[in-house]
DNA sequence: ATCTATTGATAACC
DNA sequence: TGGTTATCAATAGAT
């Protein structure tokens, strides 16, 4: 349309170009907005110039008519998959916090808190384990002791081959009654717990004589 | 253009509507394609029918256009938004992870597995907190029978005052069987537990006892 | 779809 | 860019 047909190939005239750019361009943008009024339709258009510039109409959020676009054209693979991976990773998290909530709980219960919602089989299950865990541990700190003991006599036969007896041996016994010190005093430690143990289990006891008087007296 | 001017309005009637549709459309979608080519644009349409159906035009690839429309012109604001989100969950994932391994870890320890890389000082502490909670559950236990007992104790009121005693009595004598079996059991549990817990302090005092001949003598 | 009278778009020029 | 105009393209309405 106008004073002469074009040829549909790049025009080679920059100026040529870039006016029949400006024209049509608008051209298209006018067009685009008819149809989306006089046709209720979705429409986007984007117009990168030569140079860079862009132009873009929307008959709607531009956002929205992309997204429609990729929902329903751009690859129901690819879309699928992005769906997919962000259903992954919520899926990742909430599965680590429940994790993480679960944990804590048992956290909580084997430290005698939060005990109100468990039942007396619970509870004694929980005790067992307990006592297992406290088993371990002093098993465990047994084995460090005599470690450290053999330690101490290597070292003895070590420095007895070397003939320098005196100084280790004062080295020693300071070693052997901090030793003593401490072994002491986790024995204690141990005896006032079992005496609290027995002093529990004597008041269950205690309340177990009482109770029948209770009942069928 | 036509045999009379149009309105810049929805056109009302459904068929001249769709009729009208689907020539404009061709036509934005020749001019597009036109523009494009005589002035070298990259050009993207989208067209979304009244009735759902798509049509496009891309001068290159769409999904390149629609990539270098968002680069330069959707928002640097939204697209950093949308990394700090994403380094948000990747932080909140690596966080609770890491949380999780903390927890599991202090689970083992509680249950006197993987000690291995723990000194005397961090068992003390295990040992102490697990006799806590030992403590704590006992408490609850007794609590527990505590209560069961008192609400036994209230069924025989209420019972003695409906008058209805034989029933209730043998009923109640039953119970009570049950739970002197069961306090005995737990108690005869404790007690081994107690009598496990002296051997192991007995064992420990004898290697204190036995290890000073090694040494010195 | 196809036809055609008309309007709308725009190429060339300023 | 913006305006003018001759010309051609697009298309409304009818078939």
């Amino acid at each position: 349309m106008g004073r002469g047909k074009v040829e549909l190939k790049r025009i080679e005239n920059p100026t040529t170009r870039q006016v029949t750019f400006s024209k049509r361009r608008n051209g298209l943008l006018k067009k685009a907005f008819e149809l989306s009024i006089l046709c209720d339709a979705e429409i986007a258009l984007l117009i990168f110039s030569p140079a860079g510039k862009v132009y873009q109409y929307a008959s709607h959020d531009m956002d929205r008519i992309i997204g429609r676009y990729r929902r329903e054209v751009g690859l129901p693979e690819s879309d699928s998959l992005r769906c997919r991976t962000v259903e992954f990773w919520r899926n990742e998290i909430e599965e680590t916090k429940r994790t993480t909530e679960n944990l804590e709980r048992r956290l909580r219960h084997l430290s005698g808190e939060d005990l109100l919602r468990l039942g007396m089989k619970e509870l004694k299950q929980l005790e067992r384990q307990l006592k297992i865990g406290v088993e371990r541990i002093r098993s465990k700190k047994r084995r460090m002791f005599t470690e450290h003991i053999n330690l101490l006599k290597r070292r003895v036969c070590f420095i007895n081959e070397k003939e320098n007896i005196r100084y280790s041996h004062r080295d020693l016994q300071e070693e052997n009654t901090r030793l003593h010190k401490e072994l002491l005093d986790d024995q204690l430690h141990d005896s006032a717990a079992a005496a609290s143990a027995s002093a529990t289990s004597g008041l269950i006891l205690g309340s177990v004589n009482a109770f029948p008087s209770f009942l069928l007296g």
